[in-house]
DNA sequence: TCCCTAACTGTAAGCGGTTACATTATGAGG
DNA sequence: CCTCATAATGTAACCGCTTACAGTTAGGGA
């Protein structure tokens, strides 16, 4: 049995209140008193019980994430400015990441527990009225990413203008023929935006808008990703004429896309031009020119609210909009200086 | 206040014991006793306080993993494995990484704090003795993965036996200056080993090992990053005569050898060859040579590990040691199909 | 009719800490 | 010398749940 706070008042000849001061506050302890519980602790090789604290001081130091999916250059953005943020707040993380879409709830669920974590993000979550509820009854602090709701504290992107400034700095570049290439469906709210912000811009030039010009990802894995980019963009490259520029609504499309494009042996920017959406780590490395959401900001603002909340569970709820910047690289063929 | 057992119990005119034994067990409960407790947590909306539970049952249903750093490749690919391994055992995974690298040891100590967790995954973590103390003490399960000890559970690659696969493969494509990238000082162990391999596979043919043919990466920010590839794939390139083929320690440093090589305006494979180290998600993309480790497989193996552990504490320590596989794409020039 | 067993249910003691409140000792001020 | 604030420490309740053990009840068998 691994020694508890009555082995050590046992041997320092105190009680285990007086244990619980030394160990935790500067509270008055006389300090040979104070000596001789730290030495017992010391010998005994004392170590806190984590749950035992967690439950009487009714916190436990730790928040809980929800992640869609592990293993996504997205989400890993997101997480690692959660990380930096908490760390030097020394809360622990605890995430949860559904081993399936349809195990989204019960994630939330899980992670809105009570006595598990002090507060919960929610990444990406689509909030069903169901969510909202056991949200609700949990009455968990929550700060939303990627998502809104008015009810809760919300960090997000202005898709919209995202997928208009994209447009538009592809129109400026003189293509004639923009493609898009949007999420599988059901199409979720951010890409729906983006494609409304895509067709604004071509409304606004005049120009056409054929249907014959989108093309729409899978849902699998999920419905941002590579394999859709990639199918979509062998369709439109097939149409005739084919698009000569192409704003993909997520950089994972647009990486899929290339390889698309490199197969059918149709060069990138010269032949077609692409323009993702993220901006997540493996852009740069490929050269992909995208519109840039500050992922490690949203992760590290996140946390900024949530423990703000936990402090002070009746502050206003705030959401902040981030807008979204045209990064330049090599994919659009407007690159006038360096990567 | 939510409500408790208590406020249950009182609900339906029984006991604590009555409520936690219908909320908990098949074990002899009357049919409408039941009834009434279910209605009763129902109406008031009850929901367990995990931390009660933990301490009450010692058990937290949770696993902790030491990650070195979040938002990397190499980890997030082996995170995936284990979250979806912990999925189906419905355990909670909580994730210890350190902000600071120094940080890593506090972290190691904090995940394994009694009451925690039910068992520890350390990724990458080098033992100090001080570590394994510690951990010793804590007398939790543990499982170690690209690491290996003696005293526990380990899950790792041969790292010699990959470096020398990697410098074989390129010594029967016929290059003649096979150069090696290798880690930031101090070189970790794997780092090491995969030199090694490299060098007993040049020695094997007799062929020169000239130190003009190693560079050695940075530590910042880690030891396999993409920076020190960069800087030391420039330093090669630049020698004279250049080697007509690298190995790199790491895919990420092999992707940052790509890009030196891109703006010195070497191409590649047609005048310098490449091959990397651990086949990380992006390295498809980019279509680099590599020598595969199944991170997926370490995440899901050492899971199972773990929770056999958990369940058996006194099973034999066992090790599994992967051989890596040689990814053929483009970087190496000897592809011979398809990407 | 009486005893015994099986099926339920309740009592209360933990789990390992924290902390409000009570108690004791101490020394300063009058 | 007495009073009283103050510092140091102890007592015991409590956090919310689990569970060993005891108690009750009802029905079956002799």
């Amino acid at each position: 049995m691994p020694p508890t706070i009555y082995d050590i008042a046992d041997h320092a000849d105190v009680s285990t209140a007086t244990v619980s001061r030394v160990l935790n506050d500067e509270s008055k302890v006389a300090p040979d008193t104070r000596d001789r519980v730290m030495k017992a602790a010391q010998s005994l090789g004392y170590q806190p019980h984590a749950s035992a604290q967690n439950l009487a001081r009714n916190r436990t130091d730790t928040i809980a994430v929800v992640v869609p999916l592990l293993a996504n250059y997205f989400y890993m953005g997101v997480l690692r400015g959660i990380q930096n943020a908490l760390a030097p707040k020394s809360y622990d993380l605890l995430v949860h990441a559904p081993s399936h879409p349809d195990a989204v709830e019960e994630q939330v669920r899980r992670a809105a527990q009570r006595g598990r974590s002090d507060g919960v993000l929610l990444l990406s979550a689509p909030l069903h009225e169901d969510i909202a509820n056991s949200l609700d009854e949990s009455s968990q602090p929550v700060v939303l990413v990627d998502t809104r709701h008015p009810d809760y504290e919300s960090i997000y992107v202005d898709n919209h203008r995202g997928g208009y400034k994209a447009t538009c700095h592809l129109l400026e570049a003189g293509y004639q023929r923009i493609g898009h290439i949007t999420s599988g469906t059901p199409e979720p709210d951010p890409a729906a935006e983006r494609r409304r912000g895509y067709e604004e811009a071509l409304d606004e030039v005049g120009h056409p808008r054929a249907s014959s010009l989108v093309a729409r990802g899978s849902q699998e894995p999920f419905a941002f990703a590579k394999d859709g980019g990639y199918t979509a963009m062998k369709r439109l490259l097939q149409r005739d004429p084919p698009p000569d520029a192409v704003f993909a609504a997520s950089d994972m499309q647009a990486i899929g896309a290339l390889q698309a494009a490199s197969e059918l042996g149709v060069r990138v920017p010269e032949e077609v031009a692409l323009l993702g959406f993220d901006d997540i780590d493996v852009s740069a490395h490929v050269g992909l020119s995208t519109l840039r959401q500050p992922l490690r900001d949203y992760g590290e603002l996140a946390v900024e609210k949530l423990t703000a909340r936990i402090q002070e569970p009746d502050r206003p709820v705030s959401s902040t909009v981030f807008d979204p910047e045209l990064v330049v690289r090599d994919t659009c063929g407007t690159q006038t200086g360096e990567t």
